[in-house]
DNA sequence: CTACAATGTTCGCTTTGCGAACGCTGTCAA
DNA sequence: TTGACAGCGTTCGCAAAGCGAACATTGTAG
């Protein structure tokens, strides 16, 4: 028999359904069973099943034709940030400095080829709303947040984490050659921190700071604000902030065993 | 054969594996195999096929024997936030409204017996953190966010979730009597608002008034402080700006469709 | 050191769920 | 109007996936 060598520990159907599961993003709020077969890669039989299942356990809700999230995929996100105690350790840490530096401040890490936003202080403040939450998934080549998080990676599998995704183009200044990029992030490494200015959103500057060890698994924070009249000293000030954002962040062990 | 009926669109592997996620909460961060099998009811080779596919996956981390949750879960929540736009609709609202009054705003609704946190502000306040987050559950019958969202229910039908639910003591002033309870969340219903006393937390004081429009999916919004010493004066000015928060969620139809 | 209890892992038998095939619904051209 | 077609949701026979009793392994008490 030539089948492909299955391990009897995984659940395949399991594994399937979880694709489903995963399929809902940002872009794509509600979608057919069909749309969901697609993303997935999956038979639309199977993921009919896998979605049907999901609508019976309450994570999908099913409005004629339409699938979309319940509210209760929050529990699951719920037990992680209870487990550690973001609450008490990170959230209110970043609120502080979010309010000193009068800019929100968020706290990411890599999954899958994108910037995973962990926690997002928000300060009630004029300035404008992203309308990113804990969970959202941003672009990695061309954020400040992505290429500080390529930097706490050693340098051989960066190349090879930014190989592996797509580099689309978000604006006329987004850099597009992995060299460049690469660069870049070379340059965090050395400088310990990382601006990026218009590659993501125009007229948009971002910066970005480590807060895990060197070695661990890369966690970075960051924040982001339109170009003002002084980008030196803005620079100065908000990237002297994030660190000791970060700093206080890892002398509590807030983000050590992720 | 007898059986049990079995509906052929429902994936019980997939089922089986989701309840072995589900069971990762704020009490139990990290679990042994034969815990989270005892905790979902399975057997013990289910629940490690489940796992195992889990880590495999992604959203379980094996360390020896302990498996715990990875950030991953967090991209599943961030999906629902961002296709709901809770961070331009509903959290700015909830800062905001929390600055003013001077507390941490919430926003909750009703999930398997318990409160599930939709939303908090993240106001850098002087006063105490619970440590609860988005995704956070908390009981149901001595809160005032649980009583207030067991108002929106029609009364028989609270009465049933109640029953439902295991009434635990969390202090000497919590209700032991679900008919006590019923009596309270009935006032709540009349007078549309909720506040409970010492019932959850000793010495502190739950607010909680409706969001969602009467007969929908019911969603409330709280706010809970340490007793001070004019009780009746906090209350009125908390109530009166929770009931501002929720008004202006639901004139920018924030939540309708939960 | 032995007995015991509790946990993790294997493998034969049964059940589940895969996907080709089907029917249904909307769309366009003749 | 009618026919051909494309895309969708749904069914069912058969192969393979996974259930759980049994076994192996680790931890604990006497």
């Amino acid at each position: 028999m030539a089948t492909a060598e299955q391990d009897r520990n995984i659940s395949s159907s399991f594994a399937k359904g979880l694709a489903v599961l995963a399929v809902f993003d940002a872009e794509t709020p509600s979608m057919t069973l069909a749309e969901i077969a697609r993303r997935s890669g999956q038979d639309r039989a199977t993921a009919r099943r896998g979605a049907l299942t999901l609508v019976q356990a309450g994570y999908l809700r099913q409005d004629g034709r339409m699938l979309s999230l319940t509210p209760r995929v929050l529990a699951l996100a719920g037990g992680f940030l209870q487990a550690n105690q973001f609450g008490r350790r990170v959230q209110p840490v970043l609120n502080r400095h979010a309010r000193q530096l009068e800019i929100e401040v968020t706290l990411a890490m890599l999954d899958q080829g994108r910037v995973l936003l962990l926690a997002q202080s928000t300060v009630e403040h004029g300035h404008i709303t992203y309308g990113f939450t804990a969970g959202s998934r941003i672009p990695l080549a061309h954020t400040s947040l992505g290429r500080m998080l390529l930097a706490g990676l050693p340098e051989a599998e960066a190349a090879k984490v930014l190989a592996a995704t797509e580099i689309p183009r978000h604006t006329g200044q987004s850099l597009a050659e992995p060299e460049a990029i690469l660069e870049r992030v070379a340059k965090a490494r050395e400088q310990g921190y990382c601006v990026t200015d218009s590659e993501f959103e125009a007229g948009i500057t971002g910066y970005a700071v480590p807060v895990s060890r060197p070695g661990r698994t890369p966690i970075v924070a960051g924040c982001s604000a339109p170009r003002g009249s002084q980008p030196e000293a803005d620079a100065e000030r908000l990237l002297r902030g994030l660190q000791l954002c970060a700093a206080e962040l890892r002398q509590a062990e807030a983000v050590d065993h992720l």
